[in-house]
DNA sequence: CTAGGGTTAG
């Protein structure tokens, strides 16, 4: 009932893929993992037959089942071993020794091999292997040294013994197959560093790496988040100029690479090749893209791909389901949400506790609470638990309306669900009340989540600090600083931003100067968010070439400036009514290769405003037309404000209609604007029935 | 491969 087989993992693994590629004249291989029934801790005691490497369902001729004891021989390797792990020469308990296992199999030797080094990771069973290796060389027990000794290192890699893999391979001259599985060992150990050096030894020796290597290091990569769309891109051309073979497999990791890395189109791209080429992408990696797309808000693109699925004839899973009903949410479709899911349960595929999470969210997003509410009774009847999650989304829905009191009603309802607030959770209820200044239910809840065994992590502490900042609490906002720190907590960041921009509202420049130090003291490097909060507090206490110091320190920091540390400035020069400065941050962003958004053009129109430059605001609301921005309320409020300031109150109530017109919710503001123009324009009236030189705005 | 998805700073 066997045949002669090698020793292969499982089909899927990278491991067949290597030995498949490498590793042709020989005997066919099994698809089948070992089993691991005979693994021994001890390698003294081993006794191996062939059923251990053989499945049931290779039947091919019937021979002899022979079990081998191999105690023998591990014993009297351990106990030749010299110092260099060779064993001594040998003498007639050594030609017994080898008269013995003579018709033990190759697949049973590699079996062995394998068994011996991941059973035990005792320096000692790695010498003895080694001796076992050579031992079966020496007395040409076993085919092909080379490969006997590549399952040696491709085990020792497996098991995380990476440096003793090293060792060895530095005993013999390495040829393309334990230059493969070296360099595979490295990938899998994460040693990318070490796997390039191996693959350009390889290269300079003239050698072809292994397209599996490719693969294990993209994989790794991927394991370890250090994927960006550049590197991978260097190391597909690099494959493309070595002419390395792209299967399907090696193809999916490219793909996952580029969602991983957050690049949709070249994922795409490469998604494409694969189906270009009659493959079939795996549908986890069809599933990854649809999830990018998704939270790109790409709802269409997402629909494109998830109906690829069933083209290519497979049904698809709740996963799928998922990623595109996470599109719509995103992209605010509440109706094409509310169809996923409908089209799931047509197609008797079970929602699951992140189906209902996500349509709860789209609900919660629209103010649909009711529906939202049914949801979860649903989830109820459906026995599917939800999670904290879905009540803390539901909780930033109500704070970021404004209706922070329904934060009291979520708890009942989580309560009620048997569902405990965990620490996010809690994060976000002390945020929502620091927020709407209740800054003493924050301490309780605070208190609260510490009562009930949740340690404050840095958002807990970053959360409370901010919001005493808000609340003008600068003192306790530094002495929570403090306390976070002595209680273990390392500040991040975020609570450094946060400080500096306590500091800076204090006017405590030496302060903000001194945080710097520290964060970078402390390993932390400023982000973007770092020199904005700079730019935008040196800007409003008028330190405009501090400011512009920090927009220059941020470019040799290697960070790209972005539109919102431009409003800043723009905002601070307009508020001071410098509009030539203004305009020439404005432009300078504009080279920057960044797009003005309302916010950048509304602060311009304040700054021509604030100088008295009517015209120019104007002028500015023109140009956002002709680019299809949409003004906004601010917009016509800066603008009537600028009106006012020049005394042409006669034009306001024209600009207020303008904005009705063009659909904008005037607000408090907005209303304010106009009755005080009304207002000035009956002073005025007022005053011209008693003298003929009118008087303007600053004389009432 | 049984998660995914959430919270703070401009």
């Amino acid at each position: 009932m066997n045949t002669l087989l090698l020793p292969p993992p499982s089909a899927t693994t990278t491991a067949t893929r290597f030995l498949r590629h490498h590793y042709t004249p020989q005997p066919p291989l099994s698809t089948t993992p070992y089993k691991h029934s005979h693994l021994r801790s001890s390698i003294t005691s081993l006794s191996l037959s062939e059923d251990d490497v053989i499945t049931p369902h290779d039947t091919v001729s019937p021979s002899s089942n022979r079990r081998y004891d191999f105690s023998p021989l591990l014993q009297f390797l351990s106990d030749h071993i010299s110092g260099d792990g060779l064993t001594v020469a040998g003498d007639s308990t050594e030609a017994q020794l080898v008269d013995s296992y003579r018709s033990v199999p190759p697949s049973l030797w590699h079996y062995l091999l394998k068994t011996l080094t991941s059973s035990s990771s005792s320096p000692n069973s790695i010498s003895t292997t080694y001796a076992l290796v050579d031992w079966l060389h020496k007395h040409n027990l076993c085919f092909s040294y080379e490969f006997m000794y590549s399952i040696f290192i491709h085990s020792l890699g497996g098991s995380e013994m990476l440096y003793e893999a090293f060792l060895l391979s530095q005993k013999h001259d390495l040829t393309p197959l334990t230059y493969n599985v070296l360099i595979g060992a490295c990938a899998r150990n994460d040693d990318l560093e070490k796997a390039v050096i191996m693959m350009n030894k390889m290269r300079a020796e003239g050698y072809q790496s292994d397209f599996v290597n490719y693969s294990l290091i993209i994989e790794s990569l991927i394991r370890n988040d250090q994927i960006d769309s550049g590197l991978l891109e260097r190391l597909y051309d690099e494959m493309v100029s070595d002419a390395i073979e792209l299967d399907v497999q090696l193809l999916n990791d490219v793909v996952l690479g580029f969602t991983k890395a957050g690049d949709v189109n070249r994922a795409m791209h490469f998604l494409g090749v694969i189906q270009g080429n009659g493959l079939t992408p795996k549908t986890s990696t069809v599933v990854s893209i649809i999830s990018l797309l998704g939270s790109l808000g790409r709802a269409e693109e997402a629909e494109a791909v998830f109906e690829e699925i069933s083209d290519g004839g497979l049904r698809p899973r709740t996963r799928a389901y998922n990623a595109v009903l996470k599109a719509y949410v995103n992209n605010g479709g509440l109706r094409d949400a509310e169809w996923v899911v409908n089209e799931m349960e047509r197609n008797g595929v079970c929602p699951d506790e992140y189906t209902y999470s996500l349509l709860i969210e789209a609900y919660g997003n629209a103010g649909r609470w009711e529906s939202a509410r049914i949801v979860l009774k649903e989830m109820e009847a459906n026995n599917v638990k939800p999670n904290s999650y879905v009540f803390s989304r539901i909780l930033v829905g109500y704070r970021d309306r404004g209706e922070w009191q329904r934060l009291f009603q979520v708890l009942k309802e989580m309560q009620k669900c048997g569902v405990k607030p965990d620490r996010q959770f809690y994060n976000v209820m002390l945020d929502t009340f620091g927020k709407y200044n209740c800054l003493d239910n924050a301490l309780l809840i605070f208190e609260r989540m510490k009562d009930e065994g949740i340690e404050p992590d840095n958002v807990t502490w970053n959360t409370l600090i901010d919001c005493h900042c808000k609340c003008g609490q600068h003192d306790k906002a530094e002495d929570l600083f403090d306390e976070m720190q002595q209680r273990g907590c390392s500040p991040c960041v975020a609570t450094y931003n946060i400080m500096i921009n306590s500091f800076g509202e204090q006017e405590r420049w030496e302060g903000v100067k001194g945080l710097l130090r520290k964060m970078k003291s402390e390993g932390l490097q400023p982000n973007v968010i770092t020199y904005t909060t700079l730019v935008d507090i040196y800007g409003k206490s008028g330190r405009f070439m501090d400011a512009t110091d920090c927009l220059e320190d941020m470019r040799s920091a290697g960070l790209k400036p972005t539109s919102t540390i431009y409003n800043a400035l723009i905002n601070a020069y307009a508020q001071r009514g410098l509009s030539e400065d203004a305009l020439n941050a404005f432009r300078i962003m504009r080279s920057d290769g960044l797009k003005p958004s309302n916010l950048a053009l509304n602060a311009l129109i304040n700054a021509f405003c604030e100088d008295r430059r009517d015209v120019e605001a104007f002028a500015i609301l023109r140009s956002m037309k002709e680019n299809d921005l949409k003004p906004d309320v601010v917009t016509y409020t800066t603008l009537m404000k600028a009106l006012i300031r020049v005394d042409k109150f006669e034009e306001v109530p024209g600009v207020y209609e303008e904005m009705i017109l063009s659909g904008c919710t005037p607000d408090r503001k907005a209303r304010a604007k106009l009755r005080s123009a009304l207002k000035y324009m009956r002073q005025r009236l007022k005053s011209e029935s008693y003298s003929t030189k009118p008087l303007t705005r600053a004389e009432y």
